[in-house]
DNA sequence: CATCAGGGCCCTG
DNA sequence: CAGGGCCCTGAT
């Protein structure tokens, strides 16, 4: 592994649309726990990539809910352009959805007695992704028939492997590695960190991206259909990643058409208080409350079960997450 | 000790 | 379009 430690400083600022929630924002609880990024209430720190230059992130709440401001703190090494910063800035704003106008939404939310109290309380939260495509895609890869422990491990170990650990304003924080880096690894190399068949499917994935067979920032212009359309050629990429990534790297707030078989349990009891009510059921009844909504209101409903787990034991909850 | 399903997807028939 | 196989692990 490599390790970089950066100390030269740039600070920008950004102002998201109003209203703003930051926690919400970049925090999610019920991601798996990794080494890319470090959050407390205000503050939040990741890596990034510009081309293939890595820099490191620290993101502050300077504002309020109806006048948000945040600040941005760029680490590097030798040097940094007005253009890389410039393209820092418009990553950042895209990838944590900040010009997002969820007014429409916020209406919906609130002729929802049933859970318009969440969505007060997260009121301005984002869809965040916080990862390029090929990262996110690597992450939905080791999520795939696996639960949490092994997840995280196979995770710590491709990045421990290939990852870069960048030291600066007192964090480690892991980057994971450009695509063209595992060039030279063999499909045997990656099994051999126990991450099973995904070897072949990150290991191919990996080619393509180097050989430029999908252009992340072309897919942002496309419409739903076809950014789907252009995912699903990728090696390894069915359903469920497919809604991972359109959720999280593109922003469609209305993918809730696959219900994996953890999140039906999860649904089910936030939803019907039931055990098991049948995906379909769910997905219809979803998709007929909160329409083109359908996964941004979910992904609020289930951020919000997950803070609280952070503070009270959730009996049912903890049962279904399996570590 | 063995067996099995899991925070999916590919491939075959 | 259904179903078997795939990697590894912890649970049973």
């Amino acid at each position: 592994m490599q390790t970089k430690i950066f100390k030269k400083e740039k600070e920008f600022c950004i102002f998201p649309t109003f209203p703003f929630h930051f926690d919400g924002t970049f925090h999610k609880p019920s991601h798996f726990p990794d080494k890319l990024s470090t959050w407390e209430s205000g503050k939040y720190w990741q890596t990034i990539r510009i081309g293939k230059k890595l820099f490191g992130l620290k993101i502050e709440n300077k504002g309020k809910t109806q006048k948000p401001k945040i600040k941005v703190s760029v680490f590097y090494n030798k040097n940094i352009s007005d253009k890389e910063i410039d393209n820092i800035k418009r990553e950042i704003i895209w990838r944590f959805d900040l010009n997002a106008d969820l007014k429409e939404f916020n209406k919906l939310a609130k002729s929802d007695k049933r859970f318009y109290p969440i969505f007060k309380k997260w009121l301005g939260m984002r869809n965040s992704g916080s990862e390029s495509l090929y990262e996110l895609l690597i992450i939905a890869v080791v999520l795939q028939n696996a639960t949490v422990r092994r997840t995280v491990q196979m995770m710590n170990a491709l990045l421990n492997n290939y990852g870069t650990r960048l030291k600066y304003d007192g964090k480690e924080i892991f980057a994971i590695w450009l695509p063209e880096k595992l060039k030279s690894v063999s499909e045997q190399n990656l099994r051999d960190l126990k991450i099973g068949y995904r070897a072949k499917f990150i290991k191919r994935l990996s080619q393509d991206f180097t050989e430029g067979k999908i252009d992340e920032l072309e897919l942002r212009t496309f419409n739903q259909e076809n950014i789907e359309k252009e995912l699903m050629k990728l090696y390894g990429v069915g359903p469920e990643t497919v809604r991972i990534l359109l959720f999280g790297v593109y922003h469609q707030y209305n993918t809730f058409d696959h219900i994996a078989p953890w999140q039906q349990k999860i649904y089910s009891q936030l939803f019907y208080k039931k055990p098991l009510v049948p995906a379909n059921k769910i997905r219809d009844d979803i998709k007929k409350q909160y329409g083109k909504y359908s996964m941004l209101a979910v992904h609020y409903i289930m951020e919000d079960i997950f803070w609280r787990r952070k503070n009270e034991k959730i009996e049912w909850l903890e049962k279904e997450i399996r570590l």
